[in-house]
DNA sequence: AATGAATGAGTATTCATTCAT
DNA sequence: CATGAATGAATACTCATTCAT
């Protein structure tokens, strides 16, 4: 019973992803959503709040899981260089192996109610923070810089990665996402190394 | 006549701007741009195309102008690092100076419509590609290193400021902008240095 | 069987009367009924045809009872004046000793569904006619004005006594609703008496 | 330019009186009304906050115009029994000669929201009031009872009469109002008199 | 008999845009 | 040039009822 109510739960993300990547946040309908699922309208509303809490429960969800990837991904690594390799490798290679998800989240949710951008940042924030504890790491490493003002560079990181994505996206994917990870990171370890 | 025209279109667009300032994207109704520019709802109209208009013109015309200051302003450098200061310390300082500005074109205008962010991502170009000319420079001049990938690289520096500018907005303002010039500089530059 | 089906049927009217009087009319979903009454949606429809029947039934129901009793009270009278006080007395005490009924059939049920009206009116005009009955009598015993209109006067003893009921409750129950019975009974006596 | 405004107003509490009167309550979408008004649905709300603000209004309207009546119509009597004579003229043949506010009166609009309740509360509490004073005036006079509980009195005299008018309306208005007037008084002016 | 998950019809309200004055 | 009253399309959510189990 419990799975079962799970997977509906699961069957209606889906279906709201699938329509807000084919057709925009604004033409994302709740009858939409529910007709993609395969469900009543109604059916909607007895697993999730309102529509709103559709969208927040989406991101929560499925970036709730990349950032859980994140921290698995950077558990079993032996330098702050080689963690921060990963974040980058993860970060690209998730994006583009997932292109629904990405403009959904880099394009689509962005333009939303308030309270769903609350919800988002709650999300990146997580992000943002891995990035900063490997900062520190390195720097007790004595790998980067100690003067490094961690809570400065998180963001030139996350801010440069997070628009080479959204570039690659709106530029049409011409190219490989995946294949971007040495520069950037050639970039940054240039940047961050003592 | 002409001019007469171009301060009431002025009139407008400075409407426009302070009303998203102060009450947000969602609430910024033509009426009451209208009534903030104290002209009637049908007037908007007769400088307009659409509601649309308003904000694409905003954001050409006040993005259009920091654009046209980013280029003066590297006009007298004589090398790339110093022309990539001036472009760090003109990001900061004027966004940090135009609260009002800052707040609608960073937090703002992002979740308007396609055709909106269409129309801010060819403003953002150019700015993107005044970055990409400045490390072209910087390779020539041997300052940078010949193995930048430029369309990368300006995307990670134009990234790294923009996220810095949200997230200074987002957490309250509660520091200098300005005060990040250097140390945001001095990665960059360890980035990008032969 | 059939008392089990009839105690079941009777704790689903009981849960319908809490469930309006404690939460009013637009408030009483099947489903809130359902649950105070501890039983499945579902069940409701073993019992009855949809959500005016319940209604309905629990009108019939109760005020069935209560003119039923109202019968019993002026069976042992000798005269139609102690007819008329029992008839006034029942009235008041009734609603007054059972403030959840008198809510829920002064307040709540008047401002439902047009069948659900037809069927109170019904019932009410049982009563109506009861009180018609007691004028004729007291006509006939010589009591009462030979020129009364019975059919106008029991429906200005009705409505005033209704009112007095109706005001009583929307005023908060501050008095003693028992304690207007002789006021009543003289105003209305002087009225009706040859 | 106000005489306009005033028109249209009174156009749409017209065409929401119409519609109420003739498809009931329940059947009285905003939609219906703008149709019968003959203006848009958005132009509703230029006139109107919402929909019960309309109700509101129009009870509000058409019940103060005729309380204002009430007040007028006894402002020329000489004695307390006659300004009674008054009220119930007036009571009587205003509803029989305006049957659809009749009908919405009576029947439809009691079975609205809270709030609509409320401010028909208020004013037919206007109308009792005026009933307490005239009855106060004929105690003065000598000529009504000295213990006469006005307070009971006025909703037993309310209450008779509008019964009257709602068992008229419910039976099919098969006989004519106004010739229950002199019943009612002879009725009323036995129960008060000294 | 009993359950409760699923259904889907129905409606008030906002606001960009127009056009008669 | 300027006005502002009027327009009308478009959409989330509730809840009585059903029916497979």
């Amino acid at each position: 019973m419990a799975s079962r109510k799970k997977e509906k739960r699961q069957l209606i993300l889906e279906a709201a992803l699938q329509v807000i990547a084919e057709h925009g946040y604004h033409q994302a309908q709740v009858s939409r959503i529910a007709k993609e699922a395969g469900v009543a309208d109604g059916t909607i509303y007895l697993y999730f709040k309102n529509k709103e809490d559709i969208l927040v429960s989406l991101f929560q969800d499925r970036l709730g899981d990349l950032v859980a990837r994140f921290h698995e991904s950077i558990r079993d690594t032996d330098s702050a260089d080689e963690a921060l390799r990963k974040i980058c490798e993860l970060h690209y290679s998730e994006l583009e192996s997932n292109v629904a998800l990405a403009y959904v989240t880099q394009i689509e949710l962005r333009q939303s109610s308030l309270e769903l951008r609350k919800a988002i940042g709650e999300v990146v924030k997580t992000y943002i923070q891995l990035i900063e504890n490997v900062l520190r790491q390195g720097i007790e490493e004595g790998l980067f810089r100690a003067d490094l003002d961690v809570k400065l560079t998180r963001l030139l990181l996350f801010g440069g990665m997070d628009e080479v994505v959204t570039s690659w996206l709106i530029a049409g994917r011409k190219y490989s996402l995946a294949a971007q990870v040495e520069k950037t990171l050639e970039f940054f370890l240039r940047g961050l190394r003592a």
